[in-house]
DNA sequence: GAGTAACCGAGACGGTACGTCCTGTCTTGGA
DNA sequence: TCCAAGACAGGACGTACCGTCTCGGTTACTC
């Protein structure tokens, strides 16, 4: 009761703005969660909603990263080889599934509205990002890792493929390929 | 893939079209790009040109993936890590320049227009993909890289991180951020 | 027939759109009131109008009926043959005017657009009909014209001849013309 | 073979076209006797379709036209009252047929493509009032109609009010109502 | 019987209007 | 005071049809 806003319907409202959104995204991706149809299924009007987001992207990537924060786990396998590719192959399962459609498609309109980007980053790459880091972390502790990469580029370096066969479709994202450029990443692409 | 009608009238219209998309990219990016203005611009009226593409964005990707075609030259520095090296330093440039956000545009807007992806494909990602594996199957030969490692799971490890830092926007892509993919990528990522 | 709009942004918008109508009516008759141009000029959007009127015909039946409404006086000279002679009269000048020539085009448009037709009748014919049926009343309870004959039957025998020489052109509608077909139709075809 | 045109091909593909054109008339109305629909049927070239007639509707005018020329009979009852009434009776029965609203759709749209009226007129109005003053002539020879009233006058008269309703649909074409109509204008519309 | 000219099918094209859709702002009246 | 309800302007979309034009092959007259 205490830190709750001084106006608590503000709070029903998001809420229902954000279940309503992700009910649309799951039926019919994003070009189906309109700000009328989020509207219209939450019972929010219109001018409560772009009181609370900018632009409907970002109702879509608040309630799509919020849905999203705990589905991919955070390994522990015992050394970083094994951590790292077991989250190579979480993640691009869960790019290659019905929801990674979504994914691609709230990544997409991140693109052409600006305004949603900082939304998309703080609901949904910054938790990944902190996972990998603190695997990294993990994996430089132990000594398994090179300690001049940083886990941001580590996170780039093994995730930016995936994102990249998503979008484009060039190739499929089966458990093998995942493991292909995971392995091809982590023991690096020169002949040793 | 084009078919070339017998009217030469057809080959005016397209040429028509797609240099004026492409000026319209310059100018405004893919947002400019409207079929409308397109129209207005090439002369060629809206009927004509939906007769030969499917929608606006496999417009944008025909004339803008035509126009960038050369523009990334293929380095031959004597071996694979300079060439490598060169190459993704050479994109992260071309990414991070003005025609970066029109290419971030573009694939966006494939995710959401599946019509235009075998434009954008085509005129865009296989010259990319080609020039790859040109220089891959090069190092190959002198057996610089793993034979281990396909030409296309190469391209996806060294691209793909740039390509999620130009559309994710969370680090930039100064030569040395690229410098730092590319040589996490070449020498992998693990501890030797 | 026309709900009235709890927001009287309606209302505002419905009267430029008829306004603007009007004047594009005058201007150019019926080709000439296109919806974007009754747009442009009226400041209403598209999606409004079409909120409003189900096709442009009934819009322009709707703006031309509503200020033809009172163009045509009911006379009252005192008997049956002068009041409907001097009614023909009128309207056929009408008709013969610039403006008879829009009347024709919605007329014709209304066979193309059915959705227009209720417009048409309840701005237009409506009015007509109620103009005759009270002059026949008149006439009737001065026991002047047959009893046996509905107002409906001598109203189309009135005017229908008129009617179809405006659509067909194939005689003018000269004040001579419109009282040979006025006695014509009064004293009957018959030889006495 | 002495009065045919130079180019045999020309009655041909007037034929077709005119053929095609009836058939489209009777499927779809004038809506579906698109020049494009003509063409495909007929196999006859647009070009060539635009060297024999000035406007689509000028087409269905005379392909109507033509195949409606002999569908009304000429009565002979002897009288006056019957025959005109029994023409009036047919003629309404041909509007409130199926291909009553063809006539109406091409009555309008020869409103809207002057082009189109002399090929309404000609193939259509005329042979019509041909007759109507035929009879008209019979009836003035036994005396039984006014000889102050022309054919014409008498045509439009009788036929007026049934167009009329046809186009407005304000009333049913019943027999009956023909009945009501051709007797109110026979005997006149004033008390006896 | 070959040459030549008119003609024709096929259909691409510019133009114009259509009616739909969605966004983000703004207004109203009720709670 | 705050909100749902929803009207609204703006602007792009993709479609349809019109009447014109261009092309290359065919036909039917001419020599």
């Amino acid at each position: 009761m205490l830190e709750q806003s001084s106006h608590p319907r503000s709070l029903k409202a998001k809420d229902s703005v954000l279940c309503a959104t992700t009910e649309l995204l799951m039926e019919g991706g994003l070009p189906a969660a309109t700000v009328d149809a989020i509207s219209a299924r939450s019972g929010v009007s219109k001018a409560t909603i772009y009181k609370h987001w900018p632009c409907r992207t970002a109702i879509a990537a608040e309630a799509f990263g919020k849905q999203m924060a705990a589905a991919i786990p955070l390994p522990d396998k015992g050394n970083a080889v094994d951590d790292l590719t077991e989250q190579v192959r979480w993640v691009s399962a869960f790019y290659a599934g019905p929801q990674g459609a979504v994914f691609a498609q709230l990544l997409a309109a991140c693109v052409t509205d600006p305004a949603a980007s900082p939304y998309f980053r703080e609901y949904f790459l910054d938790a990944r990002r902190a996972a990998i880091t603190s695997l990294w972390q993990r994996a430089l502790d132990r000594g398994e890792v090179d300690p001049a990469i940083s886990a941001e580029t580590a996170t780039d370096a093994l995730f930016g493929p995936l994102i990249f066969r998503l979008l484009t479709g060039h190739a499929a994202l089966t458990p093998e390929e995942a493991d292909k450029i995971s392995s091809a990443c982590l023991r690096g692409l020169l002949a040793s």
